[in-house]
DNA sequence: TCCGGCGTTGCGTATTTTGCAACGTCCGTT
DNA sequence: AACGGACGTTGCAAAATACGCAACGCCGGA
């Protein structure tokens, strides 16, 4: 719609894979140079992007203040807070809590395990929609158009021989989610690491955000990360109902 | 320069102190909500804004990313993350990493004390830069004339009855900083907590970055919090080293 | 000292953006 | 059930704005 603006948010996508010289921004957009250096000095004046010493362009400060009040406005981070703590603290594994927003999933917040094996991930990080266990939750209470939609959209990369790589799957997978209240990835993304998740409701019913539970192959077998499952839906039950939930005709839990 | 991009970055910053209607954002900027609008769908089309349902506009997906991102290819992060590490478990205490940049101090690191007690501190959060022993680390080592301009600028909002409020002052603590090669915040930000802070300098010789430990005066009192500092140093210079700080002229550590 | 790369500026053109006015829709009220 | 208001949305015409060109200047390497 806004020509100007649209080219100066591509800017900042495309600083998202490293700092760029002008001309490599003014190549990968396909404008003249002149256009991107006002857009870049527009940009900079908001601390939106800043220069080294000199003529490399970053990403700048404004983005942290931003992406940090953005998270503190997301209520249910907060609402959902104490309770990851507990599950992280009483299974000592990685927890993730994760939202679906205008078809990507993404980390809202995140709990390390005690062990000393981390796992890749970071508040913000975009999660693949098709081999994790939090997007399936997520994707499994949209509605049906929007959902098969997503599922179009999505780009099946294989990362292990367990990844799901065609939509006609996910979308048996995802039915499945939906009617069991849980989903798993059985070494579908990491071939070491098994993950379960759970749905978190809001006052609406609809599934607002997910928690997930991920354990490393040398910790849990698959089996030993199920028995976990009791506790991982009593958390999503407890956020739920902390988010307005009331569960109306018979879940199985009173 | 680039008016249409100018005001939608003014949105973006709007919205960072919540969510807004058209209509607010319109009032706030003094532009007519058609304009407004427009410019709301191409953030929205690029995630960095999103509409709840219906109708209040929010920040978007993409600035958790973009900061991922933008946090990730600050390297020095990675330099110095097991360095903070370790200095948090063998104090116990909180500690931060900072960085200058365009005018202001933020976190781009931080690690909780294991302490019941949790700062109120992100990731990304701007500190002030009158009253924390990281701000005054890193101003301290500004060429003198940009320092100038960035104490006039400060608001000398006064926390508590040690807060520095005016610019003299705190020039001269600046120097006393610059000559000691360490800062304090004794009580000046918040009256129950001190910090200690040092610089990491890079291989230019400037300060690129600043370490700190927060202590809650419950814990230790404030000449304890002054045992800690060979320590902070320490890490401190290790952090430089790894940075490619070499050492010249006697800095009494040879 | 010369050359090439790269960021920067002035300027004229026309594309893009802007504000207005009118419309539609949703929601709360009577 | 009908009405009124608030708010988001669209078409259009005017003009301000952003665009690309060409030329300049700076810095680093040859």
């Amino acid at each position: 719609m806004s020509q100007s603006l649209a080219r100066a948010l591509r800017i900042l996508v495309g600083l998202e894979k490293g700092p760029r010289s002008l001309d490599d921004l003014a190549g990968e957009l396909g404008v003249h140079k002149t256009t991107v250096l006002r857009l870049l000095r527009t940009l900079e004046d908001e601390r939106f992007v800043y220069r080294d010493g000199l003529h490399r362009f970053h990403l700048g400060a404004r983005l942290f203040a931003l992406a940090d009040s953005a998270l503190a406005q997301r209520e249910i981070r907060d609402l959902a807070a104490p309770h990851l703590q507990r599950l992280n603290r009483s299974t000592g594994q990685t927890v993730h809590l994760g939202v679906y927003e205008g078809g990507e999933v993404f980390y809202l917040d995140k709990r390390d395990s005690g062990q000393s094996i981390q796992m890749y991930s970071r508040v913000g990080l975009r999660v693949p929609l098709h081999c994790t266990a939090l997007a399936k939750v997520l994707l499994a209470d949209l509605p049906d158009e929007r959902r098969r939609e997503v599922v179009q959209a999505i780009d099946y990369t294989r990362f292990t021989e367990n990844t799901i790589t065609d939509p006609e799957a996910l979308l048996a997978e995802l039915a499945r989610v939906a009617r069991q209240g849980y989903a798993m990835d059985d070494a579908e993304h990491e071939t070491f690491i098994t993950c379960v998740a759970a749905p978190i409701r809001d006052a609406s019913g609809r599934v607002a955000a997910a928690v997930s539970i991920s354990v490393p192959h040398v910790l849990l077998s698959r089996a030993e990360v199920l028995d976990l499952l009791p506790e991982l839906l009593t958390t999503a039950r407890t956020i739920s109902a902390d988010c307005g939930y009331t569960e109306i005709e018979g879940n199985g839990h009173g």
